[in-house]
DNA sequence: TTGATATATTCCCGCATGGGAATATAATAC
DNA sequence: GTATTATATTCCCATGCGGGAATATATCAA
């Protein structure tokens, strides 16, 4: 069996430097992909191949408009890589001491959320 | 040019489900490569490659005991993925409306530290 | 030394990759 | 219609992948 396909989910998508490069021009608002394609100094159809596979994992959003396509970044979409980094936080040494009692609270209030159900 | 090699960085180490195993075992103590092939199902040899790829990544750390290596994390080479990700919590929603201010006193105590030298 | 156990390495394979280059599709403008 | 701009797709290639299987190395025991 091969490496997993780089669609195959967020971790193998975020792999590639340059699609991190572009989630983070991204995240200062949407872009055409020859503003991408600018921006990081790629040409057009590496640009596009990227995006796709960005948007085939769901980190992010196309919408037309004229000849454009419009990408935007869907930040939620990290939320696992956040979730599994953060396992790992209470090693991190002094600096991250409330990082645990943070992540309880975050627990408490999602599981007030589930009960309203 | 191909894909990035695994262990090329922290990042394409950890695109594979069974490193992210791995590091999840070890968080729970040292462990012989015996120890994480039967607890993860798989065989020797593959135990020992992954073991490989994440030793050079820097995310574990080995000793010898006896005829045994014994591996252990060190969560400390997950922190590029940490920072990284936390760039985009401003947009998880209400959820995480507070780890903005968190994080600016993490950035505080870090220039604190920097200006003690 | 021989034998047993623990770990690492090597060879094989099918396969997805990222980049380059060229081309195809789509939408606008005239 | 044609021309132009914006984007997507296709074809090519070299490379490294993860798993299987077999083998090599290392360490202890008797």
């Amino acid at each position: 069996m091969p490496r997993s396909a780089t669609t195959a989910d967020v971790f193998n998508a975020v792999a590639e430097p340059r699609r991190r490069e572009i989630l983070g021009l991204l995240a200062r608002g949407e872009r055409s992909v020859n503003d991408v394609a600018g921006s990081l100094r790629v040409n057009q159809p590496q640009a596009s191949k990227h995006l796709k596979v960005l948007k085939e994992v769901g980190l992010v959003r196309m919408r037309g408009s004229g000849q454009q396509r419009l990408y935007s970044l869907n930040a939620a979409a990290l939320k696992p890589i956040h979730d599994w980094v953060m396992t790992f936080a209470q090693f991190w040494g002094e600096s991250y001491d409330r990082l645990d009692e943070y992540l309880q609270e975050l627990q408490e209030q999602e599981k007030q959320h589930a009960r309203k159900k």
